[in-house]
DNA sequence: AATAGTAGTAACAATATTGTAACTAATGAT
DNA sequence: ATCATTAGTTACAATATTGTTACTACTATT
C-alpha cells in the first residue's frame, strides 16, 4: 500500500502516476532532468502550457517534493527550478518511457 | 516525433502518456498484464470505475491496438479482454513504475 | 410468461482541469 | 517619476473527465 499526502494506492502504477501523470507533469520532470531552468524558460519550452497551469504544476511538484525552487532577489527577479534528488530518481521511469515510445511508435 | 492518431508529439513522455495516462488506463492495462480477464472481473477488480467509464477506456485501449475485446455468444454472454502484444510491450515501462514505486513511495 | 445473469448503453449531472486576459510586485536604469 | 523585465496572481470562462441512475439485449432455466 502506497501513501502520497493522505490518498492510499494499493496499485504502484496509480501511485506513480498520481505523482508525474496528468497533462504537464512529466514533460516539465523530464524537461528539468536536463538542468536547472528559470520560469520563463519552461514557459517558453513547453508548448502550449499556459503560466497559470505552469505554477499550479510546479507547485504540485514541489508539494511532493520533486522538485526545488530558488528565488534569486535580483533584477529582474529570477527563479530557479531544478529536480530534488527524489525527482531525480524517476528517471528510471522516464527512461522506460522513452525506450518503449522509441521502439514502440511510429517515427516521422 | 512520434505519432498516435493524427496527434504528433515532439515528447515521448507525453506521447507515451497519451496511451496509458488518465486515472483508468493503467491500471487496466496492469491488471490485464497478470492475464485475459471479462468484463465483470475488471469492474469488480478496479475499485472505484463505473461500468460507463470502464467501457469507455476499454474501447479507447482497443482503438490503440493495446487490447482485444472477445465476444462469445454464450449465455449469459461472456466478453473477455486481454493484451495485445502491443499492449505487453508496455511491461518494461509498469515493471519500471513498480519498481520505481517500490523503492520510493512509503508502504504503510 | 416471467426471471436471472452478463455486458453493456443513454440521458443527464457533477467535478476537475485547463485556458484567457488583465493585473501585481519588485527595483535598477533612463 | 516612469519604464522595462521576470515571475508570478486573480477572476472568470470554457472544456474535459468522470459519475449516477435507469434502461436494453440476449436467451436458458424455472
Amino acid at each position: 500500500m502506497m501513501e502520497i499526502h493522505e490518498k492510499k494506492f494499493d496499485c504502484p502504477v496509480t501511485a506513480t502516476l498520481e505523482l508525474i501523470g496528468g497533462r504537464w507533469k512529466a514533460p516539465i520532470l523530464f524537461y528539468l532532468s536536463k538542468g536547472t531552468r528559470r520560469f520563463g524558460q519552461i514557459d517558453a519550452t513547453i508548448s502550449g502550457i499556459s503560466r497559470k497551469v505552469l505554477t499550479e504544476q510546479l507547485k504540485d511538484l514541489e508539494k511532493d517534493g520533486l522538485i526545488i525552487r530558488e528565488y534569486y532577489k535580483e533584477l529582474p527577479p529570477r527563479v530557479e527550478y531544478s529536480l530534488t534528488e527524489f525527482g531525480q530518481s524517476l528517471s528510471s521511469v522516464f527512461n522506460a518511457m522513452v525506450h518503449w515510445a522509441n521502439e514502440n511508435l511510429v517515427k516521422k
